[in-house]
DNA sequence: CTGGGTTAGTAACTCGGGTTACAAAGAAGT
DNA sequence: ACTTCTTTGTAACCCGAGTTACTAACCCAG
């Protein structure tokens, strides 16, 4: 067990101080020494298989190059999952081309987590991911531990896309296409702000083209597909709730797009490999996570970062939208 | 920045010796202490906001309470996420339940892993997802450092599924349905010990009814969908090919499942959502977290780790197999 | 041969906790 | 009053690095 080898068993194998050793071995600019010298202490930590320590090293400079990700592990169905783990896929990327580990900190509403346990040295700084403002995100930012929410977290320091926009710019893709009566399926967790900026662009969209708007929650969505007065299309809080619905509807024999046009949000594997595939509002999962990582970084240098436009969405074309039956004038949006 | 409230501030404010702070907070058992000393410690630690380093104490006593999963992110589409993520978000939660930390260790082939990257102490252990006996793995076993496989893993301390049985299991069902000419799908690595033993499953199950096996690439299979001679059912390497599968055979009229059975693997999100949803053979995912984790610890104590049988897995059907055309005997699996 | 600069190298301290071994004070026993 | 045990507490050293400040030897110029 205890057979680490230290930089002191390797000063000592070379026969010179342990800060000659450390500074040979991390080519420490600025200090000379003798080639055979380096050439001794080189030797001497491969053949003892010398491995620094990072966690000596973390003690010792403050720095231990990763960065923890808050998220909750706790929800049914695997579905939900979907987007969580994209985000932690987008984070791991951004982290690996940045150089730095990512830690996960998984929570469930059992174990809810305490500052104390989090902000150990064990992690530079923390991601939240998708946090409402509930007691641990306000007190991670009290703590004034380096923190930064991503997703549709915390509204404090938070990296953020054009969610409102996204979602006028699939409302009006719909309202394009001739529909007149566009439901919206709300997000089930109000006071999030990415469920209320969602809502604002559909109303936004409706608005302004008159229209009255009509918001559902996933369940009475689903409910409703069999009413006469039902809406002829859908936009989703996400492509979860926009798959349901398809599914819903082929239930009760609705075929989609000429029955029923749906709209998600995020472009998951969900949208791009259901039947028929999903038109939906692209999250650009990867820009957010490097800015993420870069105002984190701006943090831990110790200058505030500076405040961004809010990331921008973008509608994909697919296969679940179309023209309202009985209404000719464009057939199919171009793909 | 430098404001960390260490024990000894703590100490000094409560007026005692650093050790008696460290011995009251750490509740240590066998320690006395007056009363009035405790509490002294205690609210000098309340006051000051002291919170101990994770760090540190790793140092001290050698366990980070951390273990690194090393998996591959870079793989082009995103289906192939698909599994990877359900293993890591599998490790997430038995970690969570086993109160340690997990750390991402991410790597893709552009940038290879070295042994020192990682194995130095900032993870007590190493979990390796899906690795193929590389160079990495070969290195990081030689090296001592404590490693366990899971997934379609290098074959060295592996967590490992019946992989072979649970192929078989399905190759049997489809034959039970009356099929003759079924086909496999390989996995796209060979070499890799699952590849080669969930086709050892299919070879075992054809043998067994004395029928002629065929093997296909993913690629080849969905080629030979539109010839006269093609499988009227095949079992797959996992749910990604299934999909696709039954994506090819959809756009070339066939129907799922009166034309063509097709069977996945691993019970993914993918199956669940497919339409129709994918017979699938589940891999229990959270019984191999939580055996890795626990071998990894045996191993952490120094004790090595009984050997276990391959965990079971189990046919779960649903909407993509059915008797082949013309063959009435029994037309549907009861679900 | 004397002062200044370079080269080569080091002792001693820091990071923040954990642990071992021992000391001083008070209580109890005889 | 003198030992012996308990309670209460502490100094000093450990983990494995990184860093600061300083020395000794040598070279060159004046």
């Amino acid at each position: 067990m205890g057979k680490a080898v230290t930089i002191n068993d390797v000063a000592r194998e070379a026969g010179v101080s342990k800060t000659t050793a450390v500074f040979v071995l991390n080519n420490r600019p600025g200090f000379s020494a003798a080639e055979g010298t380096r050439i001794r202490v080189r030797e001497a930590a491969q053949k003892l298989g010398y491995r620094r320590s990072g966690l000596a090293r973390a003690l010792s400079t403050g720095r231990i190059y990763t960065v923890g990700v808050v998220l909750r592990i706790d929800s049914g169905r695997p579905q939900d999952w979907v987007y969580s783990k994209d985000v932690l896929a987008a984070m791991a990327r951004a982290c690996h081309k940045a150089r730095l580990r990512l830690t996960l900190i998984p929570f469930s509403s059992d174990a809810m987590l305490s500052v104390d346990d989090v902000a150990d040295q064990r992690v530079d700084g923390l991601i939240l991911v998708s946090h409402s403002a509930d007691a641990f995100a306000r007190q991670i930012y009290a703590s004034g531990f380096p923190t930064v929410s991503i997703g549709s977290g915390y509204a404090e320091r938070l990296v953020d896309i054009d969610q409102r926009g996204g979602v006028r710019e699939a409302t009006e893709h719909l309202l394009a296409l001739g529909h007149t009566k566009i439901g919206y399926v709300l997000g089930s967790n109000p006071g999030i702000r990415a469920v209320e900026e969602r809502r604002a662009g559909y109303m936004e969209a409706m608005q302004a083209a008159g229209l009255a708007p009509q918001c559902y929650t996933n369940h009475e969505a689903q409910a409703c597909l069999t009413q006469a007065e039902r809406p002829t299309a859908f936009v989703t809080y996400n492509d979860d709730f926009a798959w349901q619905l398809t599914v819903a509807a082929r239930q009760v024999g609705l075929r989609i797009p000429d029955d029923l046009s749906v709209i998600g949000f995020d472009n998951t594997v969900l949208a791009e490999t259901a039947v028929p595939p999903l038109t939906t509002i692209e999250n650009p999962l990867d820009a957010q996570a490097e800015r993420a990582l870069k105002v984190l970084q701006c943090l831990l240098q110790g200058k505030e970062s500076p405040t961004m436009a809010p990331l921008a969405t973008r509608l994909i074309h697919r296969q679940s939208t179309a023209a309202p039956s009985g209404f000719s004038p464009q057939k199919e949006p171009k793909q």
